[in-house]
DNA sequence: ACGTCATTTCAATAATTCTTGAAATATGAA
DNA sequence: TTCATATTTCAAGAATTATTGAAATGACGT
């Protein structure tokens, strides 16, 4: 994963309603959600809906697809393990360390 | 952890500069690492570095602590994590699920 | 083809965030 | 105390990002 994505992915979370709508898309799983219910569940106007999830899929972190009149919309979880990986990477110079809990680091 | 905060958190992260900064403190591990180290090894201006560093301290992502003359940055591990298991939580609604490798998430 | 519903695009404005350099503060050394 | 170094603060301008409503597109059922 490319630093400029993953600055571009942050940005995307790093809003209230784009977090609530990955958020929403995650507990959803693979199946995904029409974004007119996304926008029900969240009260968002859909032009501002609209906008945000073309932020969130042109930071790949969730994908369209088209189901009739409906497009639905689901969480990209390879970007969020991507993510989190390159946040993680060579943590503590490899040694083993005080973040235990995250995945690529070496437990103590 | 709160939703404000992982806003935050995520905002403080989007950006290359402070991305890098941070990944640097995630390397350095508890030790952490002088502003002055940082600025260097990033080629950042003291008063932009500082904007940076503030705003990662805001976030809660790094701590600084004063060392003779100098002020130590380390990287938060709790609050990564916290940041992590928020994007996760609840994944696929308990199902086990395709985003196996998430901490906080049912293995298939 | 026509009407309807789901979603996206556009343009204008408003709000937030970044960058820069100069000045201020604080610590330790001489 | 005086000096040099480490870091932060401030203010101004530049750049990016968000919000809104109206109009446009695209898909389906009749």
């Amino acid at each position: 994963m490319d630093s400029n994505l993953v600055v571009r992915a942050l940005g995307a979370l790093a809003h209230e309603s784009r977090l609530a709508i990955f958020r929403l898309l995650v507990v959803a799983g693979p199946d995904g959600m029409a974004a007119g219910e996304i926008a029900q569940q969240l009260g968002l106007s859909p032009s501002s809906l609209s906008f945000h999830l073309k932020d969130l899929s042109h930071a790949e972190l969730v994908t369209p697809r088209q189901d009739g009149r409906f497009i639905i919309y689901s969480a990209n979880f390879d970007a969020m393990t991507g993510l989190i990986a390159f946040l993680t990477e060579n943590c503590c110079a490899g040694a083993p360390c005080a973040a235990s809990e995250l995945p690529g680091c070496r437990k103590k």
